[in-house]
DNA sequence: CCGCCCATTTGCGGAAACGCAAAGACGGCG
DNA sequence: CGCCGTCTTTGCGTTTCCGCAAATGGGCGG
């Protein structure tokens, strides 16, 4: 046994899919949970296979990738300690549309896909809760689908530091700190845009004290600024 | 009372949403609905606005747009016969994230929020379908980024037209031919790029035979060459 | 302490797309 | 039949951004 039962039990009575489940139920939810802590750049799940587990991330952080036609790869989302992966291909039962990998050291927890399918024909608020954090899920890509489909690569790339900030940033003396290794090529994925392109983007960024940019890190001196950038500026 | 409570019934049954429901269940949803019709460029519901109605397609075509921080629409998704509209909004009670006009005239069914969360509260099967549907839209939308992210405008349009196609395209000696009036700028918007770019990318594609393009009206003549030009065509 | 690996920078070239202005065409309406 | 409002075309300038090659540099293992 990886991890006393109890501490399994603690970390499930956190999770937002769990959320209104009586103590039987949060029992018999981490009675099924497995607990495995994974390396940096560990793939949980690929593109294309059959959706044997349900993931929620205890620890460390993880992007959701697409590869596309071209065979570049895309971040769709990145995924925060306590939120669900895989949710929409178990629920559906359709193949994983797109690959898990952690980008830091993970601690993640899984359940058989059946067993959650199994939990949610039985248990009302399970479903609700599935259908909430979809819904959300659903709406944020809507929104980022609408930027990115106009916006400059400067401003998405400026809105995609913001969000990777909220959900994987370190307040310090100096700003905002990553708490995770970044490459130029990461935020590309994430941004919709080439390493190159971001490498200049920070190189203008760090002249004007916006962000201090290091191999595989950066830390936002200046949130206001970067925020500034992602502010409707069009035709000009 | 505007059609036969029958009619409604009948249309009601053959909805996805619907889908599962008991004989005496559907005659609950169809007695709560409102059939109404609505002319071209119509509203139905505006970005912002509290979500008061779940509305479902019965004819006619309509779309989904978002306004992002610079002013520009964008067409996240375009509505065809049987589907819902405004469902995350109306589950999760949010605010609509975006707008949603009728392409053509239009017959649509709608039912108070209020009464859908209640027979969600009651009738599982409901809660199912509607977590399957939008777990649908959800994969729909991230495949949508992952190619707006990275590919070029010509494949974009070309695979806004074919989506197009499929949801509102009447098979004729000819082609397929897109049975709403589309302007440039309404394919624009679906495309995420302006209406002077596809009126370019059409006269090219007119030229090699691919479409017919008139004032407000498409043929896709040759449907398989508008699907190579959606194929794996990068850095060339 | 040296050398290697990998991330990153940087320059240059060129293609893709946007932005705008103004003319042109199509259709409907009076 | 002609006017008018819309949608559409088209030319041109300009910006943005990709794409690649090659140099640079930092950090870790040996």
């Amino acid at each position: 046994m990886p991890q006393p039962n109890q501490g399994i039990r603690a970390l499930c009575s956190r999770i937002r899919l769990f959320e209104g489940l009586d103590a039987a139920e949060l029992d018999e939810v981490a009675k099924a949970a497995e607990l495995r802590d994974f390396p940096r750049r560990a793939t949980l799940f690929s593109q294309g296979e059959l959706p044997a587990r349900l993931f929620v991330l205890a620890g460390g952080l993880a992007k959701i990738s697409q590869i596309n036609g071209a065979g570049d790869p895309v971040t769709l989302r990145v995924i925060a300690p306590g939120e669900v992966l895989a949710c929409v291909a178990v629920f559906r039962q359709i193949p994983y549309p797109a690959t898990a990998i952690t980008m830091a050291e993970s601690r993640v927890l899984s359940w058989p896909a059946r067993t959650i399918l199994e939990m949610m024909d039985r248990l009302p608020a399970l479903r609700a809760n599935a259908l909430d954090i979809v819904g959300e899920r659903t709406g944020d890509l809507a929104h980022q689908l609408t930027e990115m489909a106009m916006a400059r690569v400067e401003e998405r790339v400026a809105r995609a530091l913001l969000r990777l900030a909220a959900r994987a940033g370190q307040a310090t003396a100096k700003g905002i700190e990553i708490s995770v290794p970044l490459s130029r090529q990461d935020l590309a994925e994430i941004a919709g845009t080439d390493l190159f392109s971001v490498s200049r983007l920070f190189r203008s960024w760090a002249a004007r004290g916006i962000i201090l940019a290091r191999r595989m890190h950066v830390t936002i001196l200046d949130p206001a600024a970067l925020q500034a950038l992602t502010g409707g500026r069009r035709g000009g």
